[in-house]
DNA sequence: ATGACGCCTTGACGCAGATCAAAGAGCCGT
DNA sequence: ACGGCTCTTTGATCTGCGTCAAGGCGTCAT
């Protein structure tokens, strides 16, 4: 259970794994000596909810190891995610005191956690913080527009093909798989958790899934292990056309 | 045609109608003096593309009057709306190159431009900029989480009531409307436009709005014009649930 | 006035995905 | 090795919305 979390130094932020990509990224060393006032660890259980919405939140917090996500409920009970949260993410907003959605580990999680009121005083005189955040608030929205197209129009078999690609290129960019031939992934995520963030049932989620597999699109082992044979192939079936090729 | 366009003095930020809510808002008397310096107005008419997805762009803007949409397609022509612009609201990303989105004007539209390689420069020795811009950022994030919400999880009716308690809401934050009584907003949106923020085909909204009339939840005089006898009524069938009644 | 054009409405029909239902597969504790 | 759990798959049926098609209404140019 607990091979994997805190196997940096959580005093120095010089061995922090998300060091080149949290909201610290920038800061230089009196920066992040004052940050390391502030800040505290904490760790999660996967399937715990670490904050609902509506709650208060007296903290901001970066995602450190571990994947979280973000989502949305209706008083009938439909959900709809509206992030996810991998490492080095952002959680919580300056200068609001609520919570506006609700924040659940889908794997076991470490935060590094600000006190809110310190965060944002220290945001005020630090402009390497505030333009680090703006950075990735820019990148979450583009990101979230690209969701918006995903759920407004694609089909449910482009809405999974989609999916894979994103955690693949994530995947990729993280550990940086072989190039030719293919390339593997783990879905951290439940067929549930697919469904809620596709805007799907589960149902729906597991027949697509089925389907690309008897296409040969994604080949699967065990329940959430996925090899992508041909890239490419897989980039068409999610309606995204990154090819880079002069067409006719 | 030219009525309402350009009643402010372009060259005096003070008098400008968006001086509280642009990206300029915290700016003091100096730092909107070099602002001043980068700055030049643009107009456009209705119906045309001020950006495509993909251009050059060297320069980002606020909507000073006017509506504009954000739009992302698909190469078979699949649509999706993911940002509507209204007066105040920021176009473009420092840091970046090139436009993401087709940014069409709805309506004729005033935009105040700044060269975007100064107003990078200028955004790192002024705080105040940047802080504001996170702060719009951030809400644009909230909102399109909100959206996602809507394209992912609610019926064709929701949707449609929705969009009408949005438009609503802003108007009634912009001129304040008579409160016990019934609003009346003016949609600044075709059925087809309507089509592409919502995820649904035109003939689908066409219809919604039937129903909703019908039902006598809205009430309809020409095309665009809507009155809202019941806001509460209004609320409940978009399911936003935003009824602060003790249940039961 | 008259036709053309843009925008909107309404009807008939079909299908993608939701819903309802049942059962398989891995994993745990005892 | 057993029942009880969660997660997943698959089938049968239903339905909300998309698609195709035909007009209606208001505005503009001739």
């Amino acid at each position: 259970m607990d091979l994997a979390p805190a196997r940096f130094n959580t005093h120095d932020c010089g061995t922090c794994p998300i060091r080149e990509r949290g909201v610290c990224a920038r800061c230089d060393d009196r920066e992040l000596e004052a940050l390391e006032q502030i800040k505290y660890y904490r760790s999660y259980e996967a399937g715990q909810t670490l904050v609902w919405s509506g709650d208060q939140m007296d903290f901001v917090a970066s995602v450190v190891t571990g994947i979280a996500t973000l989502t949305q409920t209706m008083e009938d009970g439909r959900r709809q995610m509206v992030g996810l949260l991998l490492p080095s993410d952002f959680v919580g907003r300056p200068g609001r005191a609520c919570a506006a959605y609700d924040v659940t580990a889908t794997t076991d999680i470490v935060m590094c956690c600000f006190r809110k009121k310190p965060f944002e005083e220290m945001m005020e005189g630090t402009p390497h913080l505030a333009q680090r955040l703006l950075e990735m608030t820019l990148d979450e929205l583009d990101a979230a527009r690209e969701w918006m197209l995903l759920l407004g129009r694609k089909t449910a078999r482009e809405k999974i093909a989609s999916l894979i690609t994103i955690i693949a290129k994530r995947d990729a960019s993280a550990h940086a798989a072989g190039r030719g031939g293919g390339v593997t992934v783990d879905l951290p995520l439940t067929r549930e958790a697919m469904a809620d963030y596709l805007g799907l049932t589960l149902e729906t989620v597991s027949r697509q899934i089925s389907a690309l597999r008897r296409d040969k699109v994604i080949v699967i082992e065990g329940k959430r292990h996925v090899t992508i044979p041909d890239m490419d192939r897989l980039l068409e079936e999610a309606g995204d056309d990154a090819d880079g090729g002069i067409p006719a």
